[in-house]
DNA sequence: GTGTAACCACACCGGTGGGTATACTCCCGA
DNA sequence: TCGGGAGTATACCCACCGGTGTGGTTACAC
């Protein structure tokens, strides 16, 4: 459910450059106010190679989410990989949103950004930005019902927004701790609802799930 | 601080109408995707008539969002003033928000998305919306600061993280009861900072502190 | 009764948007 | 050796964008 396509076209050297270009322009100055002509000129490429390579202005569109995205998972499940508690899954949801943020996400959550700006809801990008709002929200509910949390919702929803919210403090505000603030918050809430460093009574381990979609 | 202007100037009766019909288009369809003549259309008035009363679009813009962010406001204080204790008062903020999303915010929060359309760092409407999220967060640290805790911050950050995560979750998600969730969950980390439905002890209540910016 | 503010109707401007057409070059593999 | 995929270069299309100018009509105020 999580693979975007059965096989990603290894891509044409300029359309790689095509697409890096297109992202970092699409994400810094919006995707509405970049045209294919400065895409074009950037990436040192003619339009006609990027309709040859993308078809449409739509389709690269789509195909910028879609690279985003597949990085931000990549960032996540690196994090997961060096924690062994589910209350440790959880923080590290935080962490790897801290070092995102502080790498490469100035302009807040290229998806929430994508979303407003692609107000048609037809076009095939917000499902992109939606599908990863719902990954990461089913992530954190699947840690926290391993956790034995009774109903896994009451705690993975708030934990979500506190991850959209850093998110918001970082990129309007400027708030560059804003994960941290959102993580320590987090481990309060864990808490409240006993998910604490201990490992939980009788719940099996299921160590490696963490990778999988 | 708060008051946007001197005096907000009477508006004419086709001024009203413009900012009205601009307002809904700019809300639904965003801000770069709406032209100016579709306004004028709506309004039953000529792109002229718009030029005359508001110089331009960037303008027209910030009267759109400066209108909103008052009515917000407006919508936040009145809430507040059923509100006794600064515990109740943070909740009222949610309880707001709650209402505020079922009638006229389907589409997520004005200023995020119009802080995401207009890139250009030097637009005056990004700091009216900037100037939102700081309030409402001085705002809970106020309270907060009231409820006796000594760093504020720590609890009203991620209080202000929890109202915008709604607003991400009801917008994206579709989940209506966002809100409810996000105020349930500043239950529980007002309870873990000592905020309870108690009266704390040697704070005075400064009751009419209120509705002040 | 003459200004003036608030409008309408309409025509026009340069710039830019997404997207296409034509024609030519380079290089690699069958 | 030759076809085809990957490119380049350039010119073009039309729709729409924000914004302006001209000229005329109503209604109210001094």
């Amino acid at each position: 459910m999580t693979a975007t396509a059965p096989a990603t076209r290894p891509l044409t050297p300029a359309a790689r450059r095509i697409l890096e270009v297109a992202s970092e322009l699409f994400y810094t100055r919006g995707i509405n106010t970049v045209g294919m002509e400065l895409v074009a000129e950037r990436a040192s490429v003619t339009k006609k190679t990027i309709y040859d390579r993308f078809g449409s202005k739509q389709e690269l569109v789509v195909a910028y989410l879609r690279t985003r995205d597949d990085r931000w998972r990549g960032y996540v499940t690196d994090h997961l990989e060096r924690a062994a508690t589910p209350r440790a899954r959880v923080l590290a949801t935080f962490d790897a949103l801290h070092a995102w943020m502080g790498e490469e996400n100035p302009r807040g959550c290229a998806m929430l950004n994508a979303y407003t700006e692609l107000s048609d809801p037809g076009h095939p990008g917000r499902a992109v930005a939606e599908g990863q709002k719902r990954w990461l929200r089913g992530l954190l509910a699947e840690f926290v019902a391993e956790a034995g949390v009774a109903d896994p919702d009451v705690l993975a929803h708030p934990l979500a927004m506190l991850h959209e919210g850093a998110v918001v403090a970082r990129g309007v505000l400027g708030e560059t701790g804003a994960a941290l603030t959102a993580r320590a918050a987090a481990e309060t809430l864990m808490a409240a609802h006993g998910v604490t460093g201990d490992v939980p009574a009788a719940v099996a381990p299921a160590s490696a799930a963490v990778t999988a979609s």
